[in-house]
RNA sequence: GCGCCCGUAGCUCAGUUGGAUAGAGCGGCGGACUUCUAAUCCGCAGGUCGCAGGUUCGAAUCCUGCCGGGCGUGCCA
């Protein structure tokens, strides 16, 4: 790579002064001023303190004396206070571009990652209602990381947690079973902090209708190997309601559950989410495996019992105070399970597991690496992302969106007011801990006028004019060095400079999990492009300058090319032809 | 009270992990269509980077203390 050149011909020149490389680490950067040329490094600032050397001349000493390649790096400069600049030569900018563009060039040397296997665990929403906006926030960026990952050579796993075993799970039972029996006429008391949202009295008005085939034929729908354990109930609304109050509110239940599992995966479906594994928290409860965890724990000496439960001792491991894990009446909190959870995560093999957490659960992050690491299991092994909130406003103030109070924007609306692409795409231009005001009257209205497009039209507008050239005889051919050494224009140049970016840009977002930064290059990229488009014209010149015009198209096609990899990562589509505006 | 996150243009947000003159989009104003698709391009206006110190060659970025907003602080999930 050219960074590691670089690295190695500037500590080649500093060895003079007693500097060797395990006393440095030496930094290379991209100017954000291009006067500046294309590599940067600070290294004469760094030791100009430490050798009692006025910077600037150190940085000239070093400008001097450094043994680089001319067909690489054409100029050395110093500037400012005492940076480095380095331009590359123009030659190996194509070199570079090419090395883009190759099958097996820049985009497959990133892999490095050796196949190791990672976990990435998100959304995992309750199966209560309808999935939210809050975990579409959560899809666009889990997923996005899942390619990420996949990009820079690990075996990427995405997984939902299912949290089919809970309390809130029989509440929900509890409140479709009373939405029905009021339904029926029959004098119901509504549970107390229950769902009282519109979709459970839907589907207790569907309920009526349904017989046991219709039943049935809705279970169809699981037949898959990941949702076995979500079977119906037998018979249907009318039989479950002869029951006895435990075991009714029991069918209410698995009904409501395989109902709303289904919607929760159709939506992901809709939205491009694609889950290796749907874990059932209620098959960690079938396979004995908190008990197991439990044991474990003790094993280490992590647990005692206090006031008749039974607790972690989670201050050994930084956090504020001592958890329980099975409660006085002999129930085990979430807590347990949900360390079971990811110790089994842990024995399937995964070097490494990170979840996607909401930031009411910050709190929760020290207990949980505390268990793992109570478990023999390394800190590191578990990483916590915290996705911040997501503020809706509507008519310029906050929706308060919950579940039980039934008042929430759901993911499948906002697929509909703006598209899934959309969608995804102003999610991942924010940082995922940064607090998010998303204003669906300003999205729904100006959502023809999205970033997104630009950088779709960007696409777009590559495709057509290779189109045009072609139906005009033009010959594009594969992407050579010879043709693309013809650029002039500065417009060219500048985006060629972008391009030669994408394995730099895959790999920050990868190893900072920050895909933000893939939609910001996105939009480089296409700005580049539309004023290039604007600048330098090909059909126009096809008969008078046929190698400019071809060198044109090429870069065109590497351009093309760039942006498919970027969307594709996103999750974004990349049309061929622009719909019309609405 | 304590812990975590945030505070950058009128609004929504970037700022390459400490770099050079702080940037986009939207909104505002003014230009470019007999077009390789104007969902584009060109120009203008807009800033005490919450405040005050500190660290050093250099701070929006790091450390401390305030101010303001959000979230958490259950034998809930």
């Amino acid at each position: 790579m050219l960074e590691d050149l670089l690295k190695s011909a500037l500590l080649a020149t500093v060895e003079k002064y007693g500097v060797f490389e395990e006393d440095i680490t030496v930094e290379l950067e991209k100017p954000r001023d291009r006067s500046h040329g294309d590599l940067s490094t600070n290294l004469a600032l760094m030791l100009g303190g430490r050798l009692e050397k006025n910077p600037r001349e150190l940085a000239g000493d070093i400008a001097a004396d450094i043994v680089l390649p001319k067909d690489v790096i054409d100029s050395v400069e110093i500037a400012g206070p005492g940076f480095i600049n380095f331009r590359i030569a123009q030659e190996h900018r194509i070199e570079l571009l090419l090395d883009v563009w190759n099958p097996d060039g820049a985009l497959e040397q990133i892999k490095t990652g050796a196949d190791k296997r990672i976990n990435v665990e998100f959304i995992s929403a309750n199966p209560t209602g309808p999935l939210n906006v809050v975990s579409a926030r959560a899809g666009a960026f889990g997923m996005c990381l899942v390619r990420l990952l996949e990009a820079v050579g690990y075996d990427s796993h995405a997984e939902y947690y299912v949290n089919d075993a809970g309390r809130q799970v029989k509440l929900l039972g509890r409140s479709l079973r009373s939405h029905y029996l009021q339904l029926m006429g029959q004098d119901c008391e509504f549970p107390e902090g229950g769902y009282q949202g519109r979709y459970l009295e839907i589907m207790a008005a569907e309920l009526m209708e349904q017989d046991t085939t219709t039943i049935q034929k809705a279970a169809k729908a699981f037949d898959d190997e990941s949702f076995q354990r979500v079977a119906p109930p037998k018979g249907n609304a009318e039989d479950w309601r002869k029951l006895d109050e435990e075991e009714s509110v029991g069918c209410f239940s698995k009904y409501a559950l395989m109902k709303i599992l289904s919607w929760q995966r159709e939506t992901c479906r809709r939205f491009g989410l694609r889950f290796d594994t749907w874990y059932f928290e209620s098959e960690l409860h079938e396979t004995k495996r908190l008990g197991r965890a439990l044991d474990r724990l003790k094993k280490f000496g992590s647990i005692f019992e206090e006031d008749g439960a039974v607790w972690f001792r989670s201050t050994d491991f930084g956090d504020e105070k001592d958890r329980v894990v099975v409660r006085a009446d002999g129930m085990p909190t979430y807590f347990l399970a949900d360390i079971a959870y990811h110790y089994h995560k842990f024995q399937r093999g995964f070097e490494r597991a990170i979840d996607f957490w909401g930031p009411d659960h910050h709190g929760y992050i020290a207990r949980m690496k505390g268990a793992m690491e109570a478990l023999d299991i390394s800190g590191d092994w578990l990483e916590v992302q915290i996705l911040q909130q997501v503020t809706f406003l509507e008519d310029g103030k906050p929706i308060n969106m919950s579940k039980r109070k039934g008042r929430f924007v759901t993911m499948d609306t906002l697929m509909e007011d703006v598209g899934a692409d959309v969608a995804k795409y102003i999610f991942l231009t924010r940082k995922p801990n940064s607090h998010l005001d998303f204003d669906l009257d300003l999205v729904k209205e100006q959502s023809s006028e999205n970033p997104v497009f630009y950088v779709k039209y960007a696409h777009a507008r590559i495709c057509s004019l290779m189109a045009k050239a072609e139906e005009a005889g033009m010959k594009t051919g594969e992407p050579s060095a010879k043709c693309l050494n013809q650029l002039t224009e500065a417009a060219e140049w500048n985006l060629v400079g972008e391009l030669i970016r994408l394995p730099h840009v895959i790999i920050s977002a990868a190893r900072s999990r920050e895909p933000h930064r893939l939609t910001g290059y996105a939009y480089e990229v296409s700005e580049l492009y539309h004023k290039f488009y604007h600048q330098c014209k090909v059909l126009k010149i096809m008969d008078d300058q046929p190698e400019m015009a071809q060198s044109r198209l090429q870069l065109s096609l590497v351009t093309r090319h760039v942006l498919r990899v970027v969307l594709k990562l996103l999750g974004v589509d990349a049309p061929d032809v622009m719909e019309e505006k609405v």
